[in-house]
DNA sequence: TGTACATCAGTGAACGCGCGTTCACTGATGTAC
DNA sequence: TGTACATCAGTGAACGCGCGTTCACTGATGTAC
């Protein structure tokens, strides 16, 4: 709650205001956990303007969520794009480990995400470029490359590297949103969980 | 939205009326997708009769969101409890199914499940015990169980229960998650992937 | 160099809406005498 | 058997609130002549 007045942006630097106004709306998001709570009238107070203001910005209120929401997922990739490795098989790991800590440190975003795919009861499914975006050629894509990589090096024994893509997948994104749903659980230390998932559903060798 | 006017019950049965309520309350969870959309008016909408009538059979409006919940956790623990099978293997894979069937038969009320838990930065996590209920000895104790079976009969090679048992359960949440987010993915036919999911993280024997 | 003007980056007041909740009430129905 | 009364299961009007969005505006700053 930001309530000081921001100083108004000099003659070139009205853009200033729009990033701005996606990271409070991305703080607003993260610190309540749910869309309700990212209204004009709160990213307002947050930065410092007038509600008003964000429509030199945005069309609309749904136009900021998209934007987080998308930026979010870009982020995703990128970070799951740079993850490193010597071997195949760690760079598996390093993907998955991207991937898994994305979720952690962004939790709401991660988890808006999703539920930005899910065909709603009012009009279709927002995001459906985001979706192929995500599941397409690149995150889940990059996920089946990579256990390509790891069976032409014979670190995976699976036929073929689609479905156990998927298992991964799956198994990170339980591990991942299970993790943040339960913080009290007394899940295992370290890595122990994450790198058991990872090693049996891409069928690696010991 | 049933705009017709409900007939006043008769005297002793007044609390039918709750049984009502909540079943419009879990109806428009459902529907909407989100917990926003379960307003006062639109149960009162819903069930034909004024917002009012509701603080009669419960004090606010968050009872009712916490009293859906609690009946949702408590029929997926029974749906699970009830899962038979002759075999222990076969017992495991029917848990299982009742665990993923129940989040894809109730969709917003599974997903509502996991927000509770987390705690928010509003108060403590609602809930709590329901937590307990969920972890404790219930629907992560019958599957910790269920792979003891498995392992006193020879079915799993897994040294003890619990950590595959937790592998297991992030798997499913998973599997149930990521379908109810993604309806439009290419998912495998059948259950080929879930019997996966499974078979591999409770070290089935072929 | 001075000045009129256009533009930029916002402000402040107001609108209509749906919401949770309260309050006083109403009309049917059972019960006591 | 009749009647006064208590109770039950709600209704209807109203409250104050925060919201998205609109509208007319303002004051600083750059530009043309």
């Amino acid at each position: 709650m930001d309530s000081a007045r921001r100083p108004r942006s000099a003659r070139g630097d009205g853009a200033a205001l729009r990033g701005e106004i996606l990271s409070a709306a991305a703080e607003l998001l993260e610190a309540n956990g749910n869309e309700a709570a990212v209204t004009l009238r709160a990213i307002a107070r947050e930065v410092g303007i007038t509600a008003p203001a964000i429509y030199g910005h945005f069309p609309d209120r749904q136009a900021i969520l998209d934007t987080v929401v998308a930026d979010a997922c870009a982020a995703l990739i990128a970070r799951m794009r740079t993850a490193q490795g010597e071997t195949p098989r760690e760079r598996l790991f390093a993907s998955c480990d991207a991937y898994v800590a994305f979720a952690a440190d962004q939790p709401a975003r991660y988890r808006v995400l999703f539920e930005r795919f899910r065909p709603s009861a009012h009009g279709e499914a927002r995001a459906a470029l985001t979706m192929d975006t995500l599941t397409g050629g690149d995150a889940f894509g990059m996920l089946v490359a990579s256990i390509g990589d790891c069976i032409a090096s014979g670190d995976s024994e699976a036929a073929e590297p689609h479905a156990p893509a998927l298992a991964v997948w799956v198994a990170i994104h339980g591990y991942a949103s299970l993790r943040a749903s339960l913080p009290r659980f007394p899940w295992p230390q370290e890595r122990a969980l994450l790198d058991d998932l990872i090693a049996r559903l891409a069928q690696l060798t010991a």
